[in-house]
DNA sequence: ATACCGATTGGCT
DNA sequence: GCCAATCGGTATC
């Protein structure tokens, strides 16, 4: 029997799925973490920090498909991103995999993370995609099983076990990480969540913000 | 065609 | 705490 999550899991509003997914297990070429830190965006819901808020673009295209999906992203000229895509097809509503500790695959992740502390091997969205080994080549692809039957549509070897969620009264919600712009105001959008006291948890960092016109006065 | 910028990280003060 | 690295995507001209 597959231990993985089934894909009416993520069919559910990211605000739900996104604390859901804190203590999950998740597993991808030889390195199994177990989620610490995720944050939720919400194209649908006009949210101006999310790469869907101006619409559909080819390199947001994942986001706007069916929940199960990944949207794995590059930024800053060098870093990739995952991400998994939830709720209702064309929502545009993904969770950011923040941070995780490494539960197995050690010696692999050692290798993919040569001089790096231990603890830091995932703590942070980028360092995790690369102690996973996820690049832009594993963008669009269908998680969930069994597989969606869509043309064209492939699938990745991305394991989300259930039965291994985080305990609801550890779990602690604040303003995301370095989200430029309103999108980044905490009050608005306090849509990161992570377990509490857990050290693989990345550093907060404010977004910038950016006026539109020059300083004031 | 070109300018701007990012859901970050690592190195240095 | 500050800042450079590095380049594809997107907006704008």
């Amino acid at each position: 029997m597959d231990p993985r999550l089934p894909r009416a899991f993520f069919a559910r509003h990211v605000l739900e799925v996104a604390p859901d997914l804190l203590g999950r297990n998740l597993a991808h070429a030889g390195v199994t973490v177990r989620i610490t830190e995720t944050e939720a965006y919400a194209g649908e819901a006009g949210d101006p920090g999310s790469h869907a808020f101006r619409g559909w673009t080819p390199r947001t295209a994942p986001m706007f498909g069916p929940a199960g999906l990944t949207y794995v992203y590059f930024t800053y000229g060098m870093h990739w991103m995952l991400c998994l895509v939830t709720g209702r097809d064309g929502g545009a509503q993904a969770v950011l995999i923040r941070a995780g500790e490494v539960i197995a695959g050690h010696e692999i992740a050692a290798a993919r993370r040569p001089g790096v502390a231990q603890r830091d091997w995932c703590r942070g969205p980028a360092r995790l995609a690369t102690t996973l080994a996820l690049d832009g080549s594993h963008t669009g692809l269908d998680f969930c099983r069994p597989p969606l039957r869509r043309p064209g549509l492939r699938s990745i070897d991305l394991v989300l076990r259930a039965g291994s969620s985080a305990d609801p009264a550890l779990i602690r919600t604040g303003p995301r990480v370095g989200v430029s712009g309103p999108g980044g105001d905490g009050s608005a959008y306090p849509w990161r969540f992570w377990i509490d006291a857990e050290p693989t948890v990345s550093p907060y960092r404010p977004g910038v913000l950016r006026t539109s016109s020059g300083p004031p006065g």
